[in-house]
DNA sequence: AGAGATACCTGGGAGC
DNA sequence: TGCTCCCAGGTATCTC
């Protein structure tokens, strides 16, 4: 399920195969994902080259020779690759973009939770305006103990949706903000108003240690996952809390907790984090 | 207004 | 074996 480790893998290998190529065709073969997936047949896209492609949280953007770019998010089960034209279209791939060179970029989600669309950009190098709303990326400057003590003071909820709300800090997803939580000894129901400044930087230091490790390993496989070269990441060897559920915890050997929050699973350590 | 709950979607696994 | 039920997940949209 891509969070941000996943995004950037993504966004780097897309890099690789699209920079410089030219769209040559389009064919949609599932009319709505998240959003309808028929403006893309009349877009216009055919005859444009991809210039590169960036990552701001979970979404990658694809930066076209008109000034307009594809904006992409995996849901949690999307897949993108680039294959040979001669292979053939799997189930849930919903859409084809045929390039120069003769391969397709080819866009796959099980579960449709997946975006893709051509939008805007406002001025070159500047993110479009679908994505204003998203908060510090996890991995800038931005993203301080300083920062996250000042948002939670704004907010009543606890510390685990903190973590997972894009307006705050984007493309933490339930993963990585288990394990976030764990290496900083912070339980996820903790009130965030309560945190304190020194817990923020341990929450700060750990998401940014955790997610740049992901990122190294390739981002984590959990059930649907895959790169855009097909191999699977290999961080979910590394989990430690995430899915652990009545197993000792691999701290103190306290059996590991589940608790629901936001409708989502929760796993901690009732010893280790408080 | 802020925060929690729900719908969206499919495949896989559990349980009967 | 085959059916039903539940769960996973991010985000948009709802309800209180």
């Amino acid at each position: 399920m891509p969070e941000l480790p996943e995004a950037e893998n993504i966004c780097r290998a897309l890099d690789r195969a699209l920079r410089g190529r030219t769209i040559t065709g389009v064919e949609v073969f599932t009319p709505a994902m998240r959003t309808s997936l028929l403006p893309l047949k009349r877009a216009g896209l055919e005859g444009l080259t991809i210039r590169g492609t960036r990552r701001r949280g979970r979404y990658v953007v694809a930066d076209l020779s008109d000034g307009r770019a594809l904006l992409m998010h995996f849901g949690m089960s999307g897949v993108v690759r680039v294959e040979d034209a001669s292979i053939p279209r799997r189930k849930h791939e919903h859409v084809f973009l045929h390039l120069d060179d003769g391969r397709i970029f080819r866009f796959e989600c099980t579960r449709r939770f997946s975006l893709l669309e051509v939008v805007t950009i406002p001025k070159k190098g500047t993110w479009p305006e679908e994505l204003a709303a998203l908060g510090a990326e996890p991995l800038s400057d931005e993203f301080t103990g300083e920062y996250l003590h000042s948002a939670s003071r704004r907010r009543k909820t606890a510390v685990k949706l903190l973590l997972m709300d894009n307006a705050v800090v984007t493309g933490i997803g339930n993963i990585y903000a288990n394990e976030t939580l764990f290496a900083a000894r912070v339980s996820p129901e903790r009130p965030s108003p309560e945190l304190t400044l020194p817990e923020c930087r341990r929450i700060v230091d750990a998401a940014k240690a955790i997610l740049a490790r992901a990122i190294e390993a390739g981002g984590t496989t959990i059930s649907d996952f895959l790169n855009v070269d097909g191999s699977e990441g290999k961080f979910v060897q590394e989990l430690r809390i995430y899915g652990k559920a009545g197993l000792p915890c691999p701290v103190c050997g306290c059996e590991v907790r589940c608790v629901r929050q936001g409708g989502r699973s929760s796993f901690y350590c009732p010893k280790c984090q408080k």
